[in-house]
RNA sequence: GGCCCCAUCGUCUAGUGGUUAGGACAUCACUCUUUCAAGGUGAAGAUACGGGUUCGACUCCCGUUGGGGCCA
């Protein structure tokens, strides 16, 4: 009989969730439902002072727009609760005695003082150097130091004669000396847990089955493997996953240019598409199929199948994976309501306008939609919807001279007197206008399309024309002659 | 400083002893075209280095270098 498949993800609310957060949330996520397992969150905020009830909601809000559900945790509620570490204190304080009572663990009366004069001495000798401060002080020193005032931390009796050992879903085996390791505190002087101490005591009451998580926490799993015999508990799965770094190979930071997963939402990337991504950096699911709907991801997505290497996070291709979903993997329907608060965002239409146009700002946005890479880039289409768009000077000095605005002038004559103001009417008459002149069409395109939208790039010239109308296209193109005229330009 | 992890095109990766080292993004060229995108075709581009093991190593072992991390 299989073990009931139950994972976690377990952030400190004390900074933006960002994409290496998403990406282990991923990651468990995927391996949970692949396994009609079970995803737990758990609010890691026993740092007072750093946590915020903002940043817990910033999580959850993270979560849900990537479609990431939990089953377990704030909201959800589960039989393994509470889910925020600052809500089990007791529990911790329970397991602590524990080891005291078996001397598994014991108090450490060294001020931060004397335990930095230590490091330091040995630091100088050039020597290794692991705290260990069991046999430091009588009875009657400690007494005198708790008179004080002084509180003390509780360590861990590291068993140093033990070698831990670890088979790690994706490093494989992991060794290490518990002599390498000193007497770490497991409740600080303040009372709290540290974090391999709260992490093993809610995993295992949590019954979690598999860890998945930073390898930056590699380093931490053999102390908590010892803490696992210490209390004689069943020890989970460890899979540790490869860091994200930036493009100058170093940890995503914030200041490197990490972003919150709710920038991505705000500038129009579509969750789908970032997920895709996402289980791609550092999984791959063996052969060249990389365009996988959260369905498929969820099918063929295994542990065994990550990448133990960092992975270098680099923007275009999710630009480019971001066009193409919005491209190829949405339908109208969809793209025109994700489109639509980018539209108001925009600032170019009210949304009672909006609402009263909303045939002709669709067709605007479905226009569109090929040149998009990121939703906010709709505000590119400023010219449709005010006449108040600037100008691009190097398009200007190419296309405003003499020639072309005489052209033009004369083919407004034409326009006017088009009888139905529509794409295939407008290229129609602007082909046979070109021929009698005996031109190439694209010596009357390209200045009348810098004339009426300001820049040389676009969707199609006649499609826009229709779409901005006749008399703001004639206004438009006889105004910027106007201004060339008159030498202002 | 000690310990741990990692190493295939610029980037994400496929590959598990015998391949012309495959794909995707990016780049460049051509094509389509009214421009820009999108699309199509093609080009260029990688096994960090040095030793082993082996008939044969990208692949296994050791070391070096480089990167990342933990102790902090």
């Amino acid at each position: 009989m299989k073990q009931d498949i139950r994972v976690r993800i377990a952030p400190s609310p004390t900074g933006f969730f960002h994409i290496g957060s998403a990406r282990t949330a991923l990651y468990n996520w995927l391996f949970a439902r692949h396994h009609n397992g079970k995803f737990i969150l758990r609010i890691e905020d026993t740092d007072a002072t750093r946590s915020s009830k903002e940043m817990v909601e910033v999580i959850l809000t993270s979560l849900n727009w990537l479609g990431l559900d939990w089953d377990e945790g704030p909201q959800k509620g589960g039989e393994y609760g509470p889910y925020f570490q600052s809500e089990r204190k007791e529990i911790y304080r329970e397991y602590a005695e524990k080891l005291i009572k078996e001397e598994k663990a014991y108090w450490c009366f060294c001020t931060e003082e004397e335990i930095e004069k230590e490091r330091q001495y040995y630091l100088n000798k050039k020597m290794d150097w692991k705290h260990r401060c069991r046999e430091k002080f009588t009875e009657t020193e400690k007494q005198k130091r708790m008179n004080a005032g002084m509180k003390p931390a509780l360590r861990f009796k590291v068993p140093v004669e033990k070698r831990i050992s670890f088979s790690d879903i994706v490093h494989g085996v992991v060794e290490k000396n518990a002599s390498d390791i000193e007497d770490f505190v497991i409740i600080k002087s303040d009372g709290m847990p540290t974090y391999n101490f709260a992490c093993v005591v809610d995993d295992f009451l949590m019954k979690i089955s598999h860890v998945i998580r930073g390898v930056e926490h590699i380093a931490n799993t053999p102390k908590q493997i010892m803490l696992y015999e210490a209390f004689n508990l069943p020890i989970p799965f460890f899979a540790h996953l490869p860091v994200i770094l930036g493009k100058d190979k170093k940890k995503l930071s914030k200041r490197l240019g990490a972003r919150s997963v709710l920038e991505y939402r705000d500038e129009g990337y579509l969750p789908d598409a970032l997920i895709n991504f996402l289980a791609l950096l550092g999984w791959s699911p063996g052969g060249d199929e990389e365009i996988m709907d959260r369905e498929r991801i969820i099918e063929l997505f295994t542990l065994e199948r990550i990448n133990p290497a960092n992975a270098i996070y680099d923007e275009t291709k999710l630009e480019w994976l971001n066009n193409h979903y919005i491209i190829n993997r949405i339908d109208e329907k969809t793209f025109l309501t994700s489109i639509e608060p980018f539209v108001i965002s925009s600032g170019y239409i009210t949304e009672e306008e909006y609402k009263k146009n909303r045939e002709w700002v669709d067709r605007v946005c479905l226009l569109m939609r090929p040149r998009l890479k990121v939703l906010k880039d709709i505000s590119r289409a400023k010219y449709f919807f005010t006449d108040d768009f600037e100008y691009d000077e190097n398009s200007l000095k190419k296309y405003l001279n003499d020639k072309s605005v005489s052209l033009t002038r004369e083919f407004m004559v034409v326009l006017k007197e088009l009888k139905d103001f529509n794409a295939h009417n407008i290229e129609d008459s602007l082909r046979k206008f070109c021929e009698q002149k005996a031109i190439k069409t694209r010596e009357l395109i390209h200045p009348l399309r810098v004339y009426i939208t300001g820049t040389e790039a676009g969707p199609g010239l006649f499609e826009t024309m229709e779409l901005i109308g006749r008399a703001r296209c004639i206004k438009r193109v006889l105004n910027i002659i106007e201004r060339y005229e008159h030498g202002t330009s």
